[in-house]
DNA sequence: TAGATTGTTAATCGATTAACAATC
DNA sequence: TAGATTGTTAATCGATTAACAATC
């Protein structure tokens, strides 16, 4: 199979796709253009079109785009057919958030452990899974088959613990962490990084301030 | 005062700019070259000094920058020696832990209500905010200079509140509910979508694995 | 002064948009 | 068939990289 190189200006906007597809769906809505989608996520029609073009013909000349079709391929592409065991490491505010947030089953991630070096927290269950300390997580791993870790932990000890998921043969990396983990070409990382969004609102309120000042 | 239009990639990188500059405070360095710079974030010298530009010329020929200086300089581009007062719309699991996540009032941004629906939720406080009800949320911004909004509130009703959001004045949304929202020019919007933010993960999982499929 | 490194212009690369022939 | 709309090639636009004169 050809391997085509995909920019990550697109795999940014796949689930967006993947979102309005499946609005759409839900409205029972059978069919759409380029066109009216375009209209509707604020893109160019020839955008939507390039951008599905490099996974394959989705449409029909004439016709357009069968939303059901074209939602489920999508979802095939991000993966999302497969189940994927994950952990979250570091039981805090946020690692409980994500814990409770069980949506993220719907699209076949599976909570399977959770972990923290503060001890009061043992014996402490979210949505049935035990709150269980950190030096019992690189078993854990290998034993459970666990792909994903999501890191809700203080940047200073992230690096190190990343290293050890790492060890332990972690397939990913989800962090939430202030820092920017260095992991092997074959670990992946997707960061959240919380703080550099607000930032990026406070600038923007900053310019619009500026441009507004009266004077 | 010229303005340049700064494009969205800048914006983006202004934060982690920041960031980085931050830390090499800590550990106490006091200059550093773009090219340096450049190989901590894994940029290119060429950019950096391309993104800095935009806003002035911060740095000395022979010397470098002044770390110190330059970290001071972002930051009030940033907006950040502003004081932004915020509320929480959306007292669950995610809206809990923003609002226990202090780390935000060294930013400038201060807590000043917790907004929910649920009335069983009443007479609850985090961090000596009292959560309060929606009905009154709207007067509240008026009556306390709220100029922040937090939506961690599901997607059904993300777009009525942030409709009343809108009539209330506030100045900016942090959305974290599931949908685009279509508010005036007058109103910024920045969204975190984590389930668009797992989808890429999810992505990158497949490429790897269709990638080192063994046949 | 000589060396280092910026600020900035020019060249390249990549992503977005436009156009249109192919085709349902 | 005629109309609609895709898939795809070509044109444009913008962002990144390279190069180098200015200067500390």
């Amino acid at each position: 199979m050809e391997t085509r190189k995909i920019s990550q200006a697109v795999i940014r906007r796949l689930p967006r796709y993947y979102r309005y597809l499946g609005e759409l769906l839900e409205d029972g809505v059978e069919r759409i253009s380029s066109n009216d989608l375009s209209k509707r996520m604020k893109l160019t029609a020839s955008q939507i079109r390039q951008d599905l073009n490099n996974f394959g013909g989705f449409g029909q000349q004439g016709y357009g785009y069968n939303v059901k079709y074209l939602h489920t391929e999508i979802g095939k592409i991000l993966g999302l057919e497969n189940k994927h065991n994950f952990i979250i490491v570091g039981a805090g505010n946020l690692g409980q958030a994500l814990a409770n947030y069980s949506h993220f089953e719907n699209q076949g991630f599976i909570l399977k452990g959770i972990f923290d070096v503060n001890p009061t927290l043992r014996g402490m269950s979210i949505r049935d899974v035990p709150v269980r300390m950190m030096s019992e997580m690189k078993d854990f791993i290998k034993e459970n088959n666990i792909e994903i870790a999501v890191l809700t932990i203080p940047k200073e000890c992230a690096i190190d613990v990343a290293k050890d998921l790492v060890d332990a043969g972690i397939q990913a990396i989800w962090n939430f962490a202030h820092v920017d983990l260095n992991v092997p070409d074959n670990v992946i990382v997707e960061s959240v990084h919380l703080s550099e969004s607000l930032m990026r609102l406070s600038y923007n309120i900053s310019r619009y301030n500026e441009d507004h000042a009266d004077k």
